[in-house]
DNA sequence: GCTCTTCTGGACTGGCGGGTCCATTTTTTG
DNA sequence: CAAAAAATGGACCCGCCAGTCCAGAAGAGC
């Protein structure tokens, strides 16, 4: 299927749409027809271009969200660190921001397969960033050479998951904040003075 | 409405078997009718019980799960501490083990309303359970007195959360450890060497 | 212009699933 | 034992929603 300029724009607003519409409502109410009234779209062109139907466009909701995540690249200073740590609280508050990923990471083994792996590989490549990250400052001398880089990355994963999962439930960052202030505070050196910010 | 012996039993089958279907497929996933088969009863016996029908029944499933989940009362002991870290793992690994509350706490603020409540008391009442057991170690010394208690507390809910959703999401164990791990760890003094096991 | 492809709209369907209702059986109560 | 209350089984209804189909409009290519 050769897509237009036109169609490619059609496509894209119906799973913007989508987006929006999981986050407003969450998965298990998403229906093809609120998608439809949404993006002022028809059955037929929803199914002509994603043929899959349901499934097919949750995965593409799912790589959709997955690409705007704060990118986790370059942690090489403290200070990059610390702006990370604020771009990850910022992009999950906001006015009833709803982490759709984590949502559609619910069920979604399930649901939509592929959205599965989709998830897996975000969570997969934010931990290796902060790994890397972690393993640079070690490079540096600012990180206690000992400590497991890559134990440490898990465990701040799952931090940040959980402080996006409990945002999602109470609509309180201070789980998120938490989690990510005091991961950040544990990579630092134990026996000597913290630097930088 | 008056249960008899009779009655409690056939409730608390229909609970124990959605439970067990919300386990094995996941909220979305869940009809009344496969409850109704797997627990032997009838359409007229559910909404006998759960007048309120799926959404209630669902409330109770929540209050159901979140009974049986591994106590965190007592820590005053570094080994009290470590036993709780390997009864949280045991807890959530197991051959399938799908962590129901956490599925329900992804939409349960649409779906049923009630059911959000009842899990965030449960992760009020495990970090007030955390808090306490920290502050307890700082009386006596064993932890610094500077820390700050309650946010250490928060820290691990957040991660407890995400280490399970991960789970749910791979399979693998690997993120709930490390961040029980990470956490407990953090909670040692820095300054001293650490005690106990 | 003509033709072929892509795009669009919406009517239609089929089944699934939640919820209602009532007739029947079992248990409790007195 | 008789009457009332609770428990059970299952037929039935109805709305919703994913997915199908096709007819016609809009564009691309020549």
């Amino acid at each position: 299927m050769q897509l237009t300029r036109k169609g490619a724009e059609t496509r894209q607003r119906i799973v913007a749409g989508a987006a929006d519409e999981v986050r407003d409502r969450g998965v298990t109410a998403l229906t093809l027809q609120d998608v439809l009234a949404r993006t002022r779209t028809s059955k037929g062109q929803l199914f002509h271009y994603f043929p899959g139907g349901k499934d097919e466009l949750l995965l593409a909701v799912a790589q959709h969200e997955s690409d705007q995540q704060p990118s986790a690249e370059d942690l090489t200073t403290w200070a990059a660190w610390h702006d990370w740590r604020d771009r990850v609280v910022a992009h999950y508050r906001g006015t009833g921001e709803r982490c759709t990923l984590s949502d559609l990471a619910a069920q979604p083994a399930r649901t939509a397969p592929g959205a599965q792996a989709v998830i897996t590989r975000l969570l997969a490549t934010r931990q290796a960033h902060l790994t890397a990250g972690i393993r640079h400052l070690q490079a540096t001398g600012e990180i206690d050479a000992e400590l497991d880089a890559e134990r440490a990355a898990t465990a701040l994963v799952a931090g940040i998951q959980g402080g996006v999962a409990v945002l999602m439930a109470t609509g309180s960052t201070a789980h998120l904040e938490a989690a990510l202030d005091i991961g950040i505070a544990g990579l630092r050196p134990r026996f000597t003075p913290a630097r930088g910010r």
